[in-house]
RNA sequence: ACGGGUGUAGCCAAGUGGUAAGGCAAUGGAUUGUGGCUCCAUUAUGCGUGGGUUCGAUUCCCAUCUCCCGUC
């Protein structure tokens, strides 16, 4: 199953749920997980330089296929050296395929058996993923990791649209992997489904042939409430293939990486941190605030006391507050600093309790000092 | 001093003899494989001030004050 440039390697395995930690090889690195990817959509976490971003300790970082295609384009990356080198991140890197794209631009594509169809958000052109087209751009871009080129189905659809989706899902995925010939480079497959239990046991079922380096969930952590993704995640836990990691896509809130771990999930991303920095959320181990709260105005402490980040080692609430209140930028870059940071921070300490076969009352724990309703009890 | 105009929330501003639009700001909230997009909620028992007419006045009338423009 693993090959030179992609082992991993389960290193501690909690008795009391299917969380493990485990180190992944990639040509660009090892990553230890369960861990958090912050996301660089367009080749940049924004508003961070990358050496930021590994300030605040990020290991892979993701990007995307659909927007980098767009621009700069795929040949220009590729002259540039791939996105490693055109970015300046010397790290992992992940690109998601544009599956995602199908889901929140569903306005802008058709789908056919052969591919999806995307009218440009920017100039309006027409152009075409087909599931080889996809692949070739996704090894121009370069990237460590990339991800086949899915349909994700939105919350509530029905279950016969779900089935139409999920077989050409995995049409595409047995093409994608026709047509995935670079050996430095891990395809995941997708498991869809939606929220039908036994459409995503099928659709992992359907996957697992061509899991060679690694499997990811997508489909969920896409406005459904909470418990229906804890029992999405549950109903799939015991069929996952545990020689290689797992890949929860677009999840990287607190609780939902915490579940995910109790679940088997070793690898998270999300928007969130990057872009509730933006609209002034920061995360702390007591929940979250909104920098732009009066109550902060004249608060002249960082963010979180003990937090080791950058922001926090060098400015206070009161100082962002104004930034965030008053539109400027460094207000965005330092909140997204903290974001990341505390995120990354957090799955280090999940991976200790894991270490130490206590994440469930680590769970318990930091559910009880981070919300303050019943719902994550 | 005289003539004309003006005055509605922190700011800009609509409006009507029948019980105060909207925008900005402010204050809360939302945001999960990022269209740096954005969305939602709240905010004037009161319309410069004092009288009068009227069932009822922010609106009409009188007085007064403010600021602006013009003239001497």
């Amino acid at each position: 199953m693993n090959d030179e440039h992609f082992l991993f390697e389960v290193t501690s395995k909690s008795s009391e749920c299917y969380a493990r930690t485990g180190i992944f090889s990639t040509p660009h690195g090892k990553i230890e997980t369960p861990i958090f990817m912050p996301v660089g959509t367009r080749a940049s976490v924004k508003g961070l330089a990358p050496e930021e971003v590994a300030e605040a300790g990020a290991q892979i970082i993701l990007a995307n296929t659909y927007h980098c295609f767009l621009r700069p384009g795929a040949d220009i990356v590729a002259q540039a050296g791939g996105l490693h080198k055109f970015m300046n991140w010397h790290g992992p890197i992940l690109t998601d395929s544009g599956g995602f794209q199908v889901f929140s631009l569903e306005n802008l594509r058709k789908l056919d058996d052969d591919g999806v169809s995307f009218k440009s958000h920017i100039d309006g052109k027409i152009f075409k993923f087909t599931p080889e087209s996809n692949m070739e751009v996704q090894n121009k871009l370069g990237a460590d990791i990339i991800m086949q080129l899915d349909i994700c189905s939105p919350y509530g659809a029905t279950r016969e649209d779900v089935v139409a989706a999920d077989a050409r899902t995995v049409e595409w995925l047995k093409r994608c992997y026709a047509a995935h010939t670079n050996p430095k480079q891990a395809l995941f497959p997708i498991v869809q489904g939606n929220f039908y239990k036994d459409l995503r046991l099928k659709s992992l079922e359907n996957a697992l042939p061509y899991a060679k380096h690694g499997i990811a969930v997508g489909g969920l952590a896409i406005g459904e409430p909470f418990t229906v993704l804890k029992e999405q995640l549950e109903n799939l836990a015991s069929h996952l293939p545990t020689d290689i990691p797992h890949y929860l896509m677009g999840a990287g809130t607190p609780d939902y990486i915490l579940e995910g771990v109790e679940n088997g999930i070793d690898m998270f991303d999300c928007v969130y941190q990057t872009r509730m920095a933006r609209h002034g959320m920061a995360i702390t181990d007591d929940g979250n605030i909104n920098i732009r709260n009066k109550k902060y105005q004249t608060d002249f402490t960082p963010i979180q006391n003990d937090c080791q980040c950058y922001a926090c080692r060098n400015y206070t609430k009161a100082y962002i507050r104004h930034l965030i209140s008053v539109g400027e930028m460094f207000g965005a870059r330092l909140l997204s600093v903290h974001n990341i940071h505390w995120t990354l921070n957090f799955v280090n300490n999940i991976r200790a309790a894991i270490r130490e076969d206590r994440v469930i009352a680590v769970k318990r724990e930091f559910y009880q000092r981070f919300y303050h309703d019943d719902l994550h009890k």
